[in-house]
DNA sequence: GTCTATAGGTGGATAGAC
DNA sequence: GTCTATCCACCTATAGAC
């Protein structure tokens, strides 16, 4: 990337806009806040932005296109099993990396975060297709006894999204530190894997 | 529970609370909002309660219960693997008729819902202690392979966690509706369950 | 116990000067 | 583009009269 110089005021408001929507979520985001931490009066975000939501929208789009970079990762793995695994690892990494992020895309509601249009859906998205695509390759190739991926594919989401979830809302704290966590989460989750296999 | 008349404002300003609660969520929780329901003024309220996060964790506590009052249903099943099932069904039953109280349970942090003291965690609590009982009872009698119990509870936790959780964010809408979801939540509980069994 | 009045805080958003 | 000034809405909580 070409040297920009000293950064405009609309990416520098991004920058802030992410860091206050890391620390207190989406919640407590607040454009004033935002305003403040820039360094310019509040009614100065509306010459970049057309209101809160479309701040919000813009970091929450952020956190979106970082989940997939993630999970992207998990095509280098050399076999169908291998990548689906390395898929729900990348994700696991993801939900400890980005909390934040994590809780805005998968444990939101609309009405909660007061997105109208929040960001892209996992679930009716790229990204559910990529786990339905994992699992196609693993039935296709003889890794997962015959079935439909677009039924085993739920499931599979629902087990490491249940392990994240409940990791981050705290009730897995008896699991012990985050690399403990991603141990159990491999065991875990293999285990489920194991339950399709021929 | 004997005819105590009309009802005494702090029994109203429960009842009331408990609807803003349902309606909104936590976040959207308000103590004025509440007295005006209940029509009495706002300063009212702290004749009855500390302030809104005692308000708040009153109802909270309501919801706790209802939880377990859904949960306890299950010990009528004949067997321990009966059982486990069954109080599958009835988490999943929880989740979709209380989806409020289930999203302050299991899907928010300390931090998020204002409460200090939240209302019990589940995950170090009676509730937590009664899924390992019963996956405790599975490998006891036979049902499940040699395990610790305390090892395997995480796991289903997570994967019932992980479809009601996913259900009542809206990410999982293409199942159908709460019926054809339900079907889907035993479908695919059984299957991670026989992976446990001998 | 309940009220009115009030203090003091958050926030989003707009008008108009520069 | 950015500012100040402003308006409006909402909230929690307290003081003191009745």
């Amino acid at each position: 990337m070409l040297d920009a110089g000293p950064t405009d005021t609309r990416t520098r408001l991004l920058e802030h806009a992410r860091a206050v929507y890391l620390e207190g979520g989406a919640w407590h985001f607040s454009l004033r806040e935002v305003a403040r931490r820039a360094g310019v009066s509040a009614p100065a975000v509306y010459r970049h932005f057309d209101n809160k939501e479309a701040l919000l929208a813009a970091v929450c789009e952020q956190g979106f296109h970082t989940f997939s970079r993630y999970l992207f990762l998990a095509l280098a793995a050399p076999t169908p099993l291998e990548r689906l695994r390395a898929a729900g690892a990348s994700y696991c990494r993801f939900a400890l990396e980005n909390p934040h992020d994590y809780r805005v895309i998968f444990m939101s509601t609309v009405a909660e975060i007061g997105l109208a249009r929040a960001a892209p859906t996992p679930g009716d998205g790229a990204t559910f297709q990529f786990l339905v695509d994992r699992v196609r390759d693993c039935v296709d190739s003889g890794a997962f006894r015959p079935g439909d991926p677009r039924e085993i594919a739920p499931s599979i989401w629902a087990h490491v999204h249940g392990l994240a979830a409940l990791r981050l809302s705290g009730h897995l704290d008896a699991l012990g530190s985050d690399a403990a966590f991603e141990r159990f989460f491999a065991t875990s989750t293999d285990h489920l894997l194991r339950g399709f296999a021929p």
